[in-house]
DNA sequence: TATGAATGAGCATTCATTCAT
DNA sequence: CATGAATGAATGCTCATTCAT
C-alpha cells in the first residue's frame, strides 16, 4: 500500500500534475539561467521556454528566487538518490575520491553544469540561499563522508588529520574544478575525466 | 630625472587625482558589488559608499561593467606586482604550494575575499569577463608556474604526469577552497592558514 | 461573411482592443507633443494624458520614438481614406486648389494642426522621421496631384511649367502657411479659410 | 565722436572681446543645432565646436535656451542691415517678389538654412521663442511689406485684396518652399533659385 | 575670465508581480 | 487553473548647471 493511500486517486493525480508542471518550470528555469544569468533572465523568458504563460509560474513558486531553491531542492533529491557514497566502496581513500569524483559528474551529466553555474554563481551573492546549500548539501554530504574518513583513520590507511580540513579540502578539489571548468578552462572541458586521474596519481 | 618628466608637474598632479579617484569608487564597488551582488547593487549605492554624486562615477568609468574590469584590471596588477611565485622558492613542490598560498592570501588580503566574490559570480554569468580574466591572469599565472613545475620534474621531484592537468588540479584547488569559503563555510572562514597546512599533508 | 472570417471572434475582439489602445495612447500622445514638443514631453505626461500606466505604452509602442511614427501612420490613413484629391473635381485649376485646401483642412481637424506641429518639428531635426515622411505620405501625394496637373496642361488652362517645381511651389504654399499658423501668427487663426479665398485671387 | 564715447578705450577693447566671444560661440551652436537638433546637442558639444571650455559658455549666455535667442538676434540684425526691401524696388510686385526672396536667399546664405532649422523647430515648440520671433521678425516684416503693398495697390497694379491676408499668402509660400526643402526636398534643393522663377510664372 | 570636475534632478525603459477574465 | 494585459517601482545613464581653482 502506499504511503499515499490516504489521499484519493483524484488528488494523486494531481499532485503528479502538479509536480509535471513544477519540473517543466524548472526544466526551462535552470536552462535560462544558465544561459543568461538569473537577473539576466526574465520570467517571460523563463515562461516562454517552459510554453506557459508568465502568469502561471506565479502558481506554482512564489517568486523568481523561489525558482532558484526549486533547483537547488531537485539537486538535492538528486544527490540523494544517487546514494553516490554507496556505490563508491573501495577501502581505499585514493581510489575511493577517483571513483566518487567520476559518478558524481555522471549523475549531474551535462545539464549538472549549468546547475551549478546557475547555483554557484547566486549563491555568491544570496546569503540565504548560501545557507540553505550549506544546511541541505554541503552539510549532510559532509556528515557522510565524515563516517568513510573516520574508518580510514580507524584502519590505518590515512594520516590522522584533522578530519573537518580534510573534508573541505577534498571537496574543494572537486569543487574548484567545477569552477575552473565553468569559468571557460578549455582543457578542463576537453579533458575532464583524464583530470580525476592526475588528480588521484598527484594525492 | 622621472620617467614622466615628459608631463608638466600639472598633469602628473591631475593624473594622480584621476588615480586616486578611480581608486576610491573601485573600492567603494568591490565592497558594495561584495556585499549586494553586481545586479542587486546600484550605481547609487557605490556612488554613496564612494561619497561621491552618481554622475561622477560616470566621468571616470563608461558604464556600470567597466566597474568590474576596473577591479579585475586592478586585481591584475596586484598581482604582477606582487610576483608570488618569485618569493616562493623552495625546492619542494609541496612547501613551494603551501607557501605561494598563504602568500597568495596575505597578497589578496581581507578585500581579496570580496574581489573574488564579485568577480567569479559576475564570469560565471558574462561570457566577456571570464574571457578577459582567463586571458589577462588565467594564462600569465599558468605561464609561470608552468616553469616551476617542469624545473621540478627535471629535478625528479615530481612525477611526470601531464603538466597542464596538473597545473589546473593545484590551481583548482587552490580556488575551490576560496570558493567553499565564500559559499559561506564558517570552518574555513576560521582556520583559513592552517588549511593549507593540511593540504600539504594530504598530497 | 466578413473579410476577417478567418480570425476567430475573440481574435477579432483582441484586434480591435489593441487598435483602440493604440489610438487612445496616440490621441494623448499628439496632444502631449503638440503642447511640450517631443523631447520635453515625457513617457509619463503621455500615460497621465492617455489615463494608463507608463509601462503599459511599452506593451503598444517599442520606444518613444515609435509613438511619432504611430502618430505620422495615422496621418498617413486618414489621407489615404480621405480620397481628398477625388472630391476636388473641377476643372479651373485655382477653384480646385482652393477646394482642395478647405477641404484638407476640414480632413484635418483641429487635432490635425497638432499632428502637423509635431511631425513638422521633429521632422526637422530627425532624418529618418523626414525620409519616412517623403516616402509614404509626400511622394503618393505628389504622384497623385501630378495626374491632374497633366490633365490641366493637356487640357490648356495652365501654362506648361515644369510640373515637379509647380507642384512643390503650390504644396509648398499651402504647407507655409500651415507653419506661419503654427507659429503662433493669430490673423491666420482667425481667419484661416478666407486665407484660401485671397490665395486664388492672388493666382 | 561714437555714440559709445563714454566709455574708455579698454572697455570697448573688452566689449569687443565680449562680442567676439558670444558671437563664436553662437556660431558654434548654429553649426551643432542644425546638425543634430537643439535637444539632441549638448553644451559640451557647443563648447567642443567652439573650442571652450564648458563652463565659459554659461559666461555669455544664461542658460541654453538663451542660445537660441542669441541665434534669432543675430538673424534679426542681417535682416535689418541688409535691407532686402529697399533693394527690391521694382514697381511691379510679381518681379519684386522674386527678386526679394532671390535676394533673401541670398542674405541667409548656405548657413541660412541652418539657422532655420533650428530656430523653425524650435520654435513650433516654444511658446516664449514663438512670440519673440513674431515680435522682433516677423512684424516688423510685415509693416515694411505693408508700405510696399499699399503703393501698388494705389497704383493699381495689385488688387485690392485683404493686405494682412496676402502679406502672409506670399511670406508663407517663401517659408513654406524654405520648409519643403528643409524637409529633405531634393528637387528643391538642387534646382532652389528656378523655384521662383515657376513662381512668378504662376501669380 | 576660463576651466572642467562635480553635481543630482530627471527620464526612458525594464520587468516582477497582480488580477480580471 | 491558465492567461497575458496592466501596473508602477526601480535603475542606469545623461547633461545642464555650478563653482572652486
Amino acid at each position: 500500500m502506499s504511503e499515499q493511500s490516504f489521499m484519493t486517486q483524484d488528488d494523486q493525480i494531481q499532485a503528479q500534475l502538479i509536480t509535471a508542471r513544477r519540473n517543466q518550470i524548472l526544466d526551462a528555469a535552470t536552462k535560462v539561467f544558465a544561459q543568461k544569468g538569473f537577473h539576466r533572465a526574465t520570467i517571460r523568458d523563463v515562461a516562454k521556454e517552459a510554453g506557459v504563460a508568465d502568469g502561471t509560474i506565479y502558481n506554482y513558486f512564489d517568486n523568481k528566487t523561489d525558482l532558484v531553491l526549486g533547483i537547488l531542492d531537485r539537486l538535492n533529491e538528486t544527490s540523494q538518490r544517487a546514494g553516490d557514497f554507496e556505490r563508491a566502496t573501495h577501502s581505499d581513500p585514493f581510489e575511493w575520491m577517483r571513483d566518487y569524483m567520476i559518478q558524481r559528474s555522471e549523475t549531474i551529466g551535462p545539464q549538472g553544469f549549468e546547475v551549478f553555474q546557475v547555483l554557484i554563481s547566486e549563491m555568491l551573492l544570496d546569503e540565504k540561499l548560501r545557507k540553505l546549500y550549506v544546511e541541505r548539501i554541503m552539510e549532510p554530504t559532509m556528515a557522510v563522508a565524515r563516517k568513510y574518513y573516520d574508518q580510514w583513520i580507524a584502519d590505518g590507511v590515512v594520516k590522522p588529520l584533522d578530519p573537518a580540513l580534510a573534508m573541505r579540502v577534498i571537496s574543494g578539489t572537486f569543487l574548484g574544478l567545477i569552477v575552473l571548468r565553468l569559468l571557460g578552462d578549455v582543457e578542463l572541458q576537453a579533458r575532464w575525466n583524464e583530470t580525476f586521474e592526475v588528480l588521484t596519481e598527484i594525492v
